[in-house]
DNA sequence: TAGTGGTCTAGACCACAAC
DNA sequence: TTGTGGTCTAGACCACTAG
């Protein structure tokens, strides 16, 4: 492999020890941890390399040629860069490649209490909105006495033009008994119009829980994701006078963000340098 | 198949008749729907199989034996598996076999000011305390003019026998000054002493974030998992008056855990029903 | 069209738990 | 010892992206 190394000399050779120095980490401390699986180890020597040798957006060689490299099956090399991938690590998309992937960015969920009509800019996006039943476990949640028709309103939440999570906000007719049968029966506008009411309700409380779970496909799609990609589930209850007004399941791509919640020191957590948790 | 199938006839052909359906619907569906992968397929019927006909704490067929029913490869058939693990569904345990999950219990964290020297019953017990420097990532979270030696202290979280937490928490000796260095220097008895030391300055405040994460080998240990196990990590700044008085970071076993932030509905959301959302 | 990651197969062996 | 899930291999083909 040291033979046709001669076009672009200076970066490629670059590479090559970088690439050299994992390698070798990989072959000589194997030996000594027994029993580790060899993913694991593999996973661990890349998270290092990516830690000290490596800049965000790079480009990582192909799947094939690492795992040649470091001399495993790719189905092996692929499990470790899954691993990568969940942490957040890496980035990697088919038909074009894996690259070093940008520190999670922390998003806000807390926020005391919400403006429903949206005007704390980049926040939520109304997409659609629909009209019918809840899923059992949603209805679950409502009070007993709340009717079967909710409004489901479809909102995106996006940064810096990457999606970052799609919610479905289940609103029961009866909540919002005001809002008018005249206009649009669905879409965006429909959706505004749901969101209008219920900042006219005034909410007085909220519950919330994080859970993991995988994507549907119609979340994977908004997410830019495939289906069952690890997402954060946000399952939040608000109250009104009457009792549970609405409720909110948002799905967050647990890849590239950090839920924060300012419980009362209202500050940001930073988390803009390179460095890792040591193991 | 249908041979050997006389020993414990009744319960044997139970079984059988709802591997049959479940059989059916995979090679029935697949058909039509095209271009959806295998596994992903399979893990759709399997979880409406779960919802259907299976009770919490059943075994399932050994991975062999159910990739020879769906007629897929065993690689195959454990993807579909996992993705079912990851969400709370299924649990595995090496060398006993598969069993149905009951549903993720609801784990509170936020509960506005906790009391450190754990009066709250159940909640975290002390394990051990060391003293010496704190990652890198952790230590950003300090304030700059803290100091190099931190206690850290470790603690688990259990809930009806079972573990679902391990925290590292961090306390910069410069928090804690009154506490004696005549006491043991380590163990739970000196993680003690730090959290009663922690309770006398009186925290005003805290931050927390949440985001997914692996665990590393002595989490996995705690947590009875094995190492890369899915985790959710709750990060939490905890201050005082003097500025940011400690840092902890319990990583939860995302597969059977579900957080839930009382934020100020201060209800618990319930969620002993069986019904999963629909897709 | 070429190259990437995603899916799938049919084996093999290992670590662990329980009998 | 037996049976389970966990790891690993060396292939193959597919779906997607970009030139």
């Amino acid at each position: 492999m040291v033979t046709t190394l001669r076009q672009e000399p200076l970066i490629n050779n670059v590479a090559e020890s970088r690439w050299a120095i994992a390698e070798d980490r990989v072959g000589t401390t194997q030996l000594e941890s027994v029993q580790e699986p060899k993913y694991w180890h593999l996973k661990t020597v890349l998270s290092e390399a990516l830690d000290s040798d490596f800049a965000v957006g790079e480009i990582l060689p192909n799947e094939r040629d690492l795992a040649a490299r470091f001399g495993v099956a790719r189905a092996t090399l692929r499990q470790a860069l899954e691993q990568l991938e969940l942490e957040g690590r890496l980035q990697r998309r088919r038909g074009v490649g894996t690259t070093v992937a940008p520190p999670r960015v922390g998003v806000a969920v807390s926020t005391a209490q919400q403006d429903w009509t949206g005007g704390t800019g980049e926040a939520w996006q109304p997409a659609d909105c629909t009209t019918g039943p809840a899923p059992a476990v949603v209805q679950a949640l409502f009070d007993a006495d709340t009717g079967d028709t909710v409004h489901r309103v479809r909102r995106i939440r996006v940064s810096h033009g990457q999606p970052l999570a799609a919610e479905l906000l289940y609103v029961p007719a009866s909540s919002v008994p005001a809002l008018s049968a005249i206009d649009a029966p669905s879409g965006p506008a429909r959706a505004r119009s749901v969101l209008r009411e219920l900042d006219r309700l005034g909410l007085n409380g909220q519950d919330r829980s994080v859970e993991l779970g995988s994507a549907r496909a119609d979340d994977a799609k908004e997410l830019d994701r495939l289906p069952g990609a690890p997402v954060l589930v946000v399952t939040t209850r608000y109250f009104a006078a009457g009792g549970t007004a609405a409720v909110s399941v948002a799905t967050y791509r647990a890849d590239t963000c950090r839920l924060t919640f300012g419980d009362s020191g209202a500050l940001e957590i930073r988390h803009d340098d390179q460095e890792r948790q040591a193991s």
